[in-house]
This record gives C-alpha cells, sequence and structure tokens, in this order.
DNA sequence: CCCTCATATGAATATGTGCTCATATATGCG
DNA sequence: CGCATATATGAGCACATATTCATATGAGGG
C-alpha cells in the first residue's frame, strides 16, 4: 500500500551492481535536459522539418509547401527545435531560412534511420 | 486538407530547391518510423532506465530501485523500449534482466549528452 | 499444493502536446 | 503612409502518454 510495497523489498536487487551503476549514474538534470532533447526529435512533423533540412537551408514557407502544412504548424514546430538549439535561423528579408545548428543531429538522424533499417 | 490558404500561396518558396530536397526525402513511412524511435528516447525515466542499462544489465527490481520509482512504472516504460527494440531481457528464474539491444543506442545516449554538454 | 515474490498489463486519471484559429509583429513595396 | 506577405505566438481543443492501482501470470520454496 506504500510506495515500497511496489517496488522490490527484499534482497532480489543485485545491490553491488546497482550502487556501482549509481555511482557512474550521470546528474538527474542532465538526464532530464537529455530526454528533452530526444523529445524535441520525436515528432513526426519535426523529423520531416529535420531530415528535409538535413539536405538544405529552408524558408517556413518552403517547410509548409514540402509537409503540405500550414506555416503556422510548422513555425510552432521550428520554436520547440530551435529551444532545445537543433535548429538556428537567419532573417533574409521577410524570410526565416532554418538550418540545422549542429552537425550531431544529422549524424543522429542518420544513426536512427541506421536502427529503423534492422 | 486544403492547407493551402495557411501556406505561402505565392512564389515566396524557393520552388527548386523545394523540388530537389523533396526528391531527396526518405519516405513518409520511415521518418514516422524514425519519430516512434526518437518518442521513445523522448522521456526521462526512459533515458534514466538507458542511461543505467550502458552500464550494466539489470533486472526490473534493480532498476527500480536505482529510479526510486514503482516497478509496475518501471515495467510500463520498458515494455515501450522493447516495442522499439530498444532494450532486450532473458529470463533468469524470477528476474527478468534487461540490456540494450542494439550498439546504436549507447552511441546515440553519447551523442545526446555532447550536444547537450554545448 | 499454497504462498510469496518478480514481472506484466489493463483501466483510470492527470498531465502534456500538436494542431487550428485568431492575432501580432515586421519587412518590403507601391 | 497603407497594404500585402512571411513569420511568430497565445488560446483552446482533441488526443497522446506516464503514472498509479488493481489484478494476472509464472517461478520457487516450504
Amino acid at each position: 500500500m506504500d510506495k515500497g510495497s511496489d517496488t522490490c523489498q527484499t534482497l532480489c536487487v543485485h545491490t553491488e551492481v546497482v550502487e556501482r551503476v549509481s555511482a557512474r549514474m550521470e546528474p538527474e538534470a542532465m538526464l532530464f535536459e537529455l530526454a528533452d532533447f530526444f523529445k524535441a526529435l520525436g515528432d513526426a512533423t519535426r523529423v520531416r522539418i529535420l531530415h528535409a533540412l538535413s539536405f538544405s537551408e529552408l524558408c517556413v514557407c518552403d517547410l509548409a509547401r514540402l509537409l503540405n502544412m500550414s506555416s503556422s504548424a510548422v513555425s510552432h514546430q521550428l520554436r520547440v527545435l530551435r529551444g532545445q538549439k537543433i535548429v538556428k535561423y537567419r532573417k533574409e528579408g521577410k524570410n526565416a531560412i532554418y538550418s540545422l545548428d549542429d552537425y550531431h543531429v544529422a549524424t543522429l538522424l542518420k544513426m536512427g534511420l541506421e536502427h529503423i533499417a534492422e
């Protein structure tokens, strides 16, 4: 009934291993950030945006056309990606031209596709 | 399906670029799978599980203790990870011993952490 | 056999999230 | 300036999802 009761309360745990792993774990805060980063990659619209940007920089309008979505929806998702520093942009006249911010991202996408392809 | 009204309807789009990118895009279905894969990585509990498993195989009970969570919650998340072939397990007596399924995963976690650390 | 423990899973619930719609900002043009 | 276009953003809604709770399955030990 208390929280512990649903957790393994006996010595079933491999205590030494758990402690050894526990000591090597990154700080919680970093793992939360990591989760937020992957969460930003974990959406079909955003994956399609990033995949497109891995070929060429594009403005919001281009992306909307390419994905057959409203530019509002695209802009909302770009905001999420900007928040995680996954894309960057520059203004060029009326347009905002987006590109991948970080060389890691294209690599992550490629590795993800490799994993899928198994 | 007429998103045209909110999309850029003039020639603001860089037509040639859009077409060139469009031709190189992976099939939709694959990008959806990719999104589902990253979605499975995009949760703090699951990231912590995977990070722990990158050091050692562990049973559900170990993970629950390590993360200070109910084994039920852990088991639910392991189910998600199994569904994406991110972890595998073997039965050993009463225990289910989990480990990372794929060498890609540890690498992806490491690359993610590098991205964060900028 | 019972009984216990480790794990799995369905239902319910609370929280999160992606899209649409309306609106705001900003740039360029006549 | 006044107007159209490109982008950004807040609110609201519909849907997804992570945890808890209750229960089921299955392995070992008395």
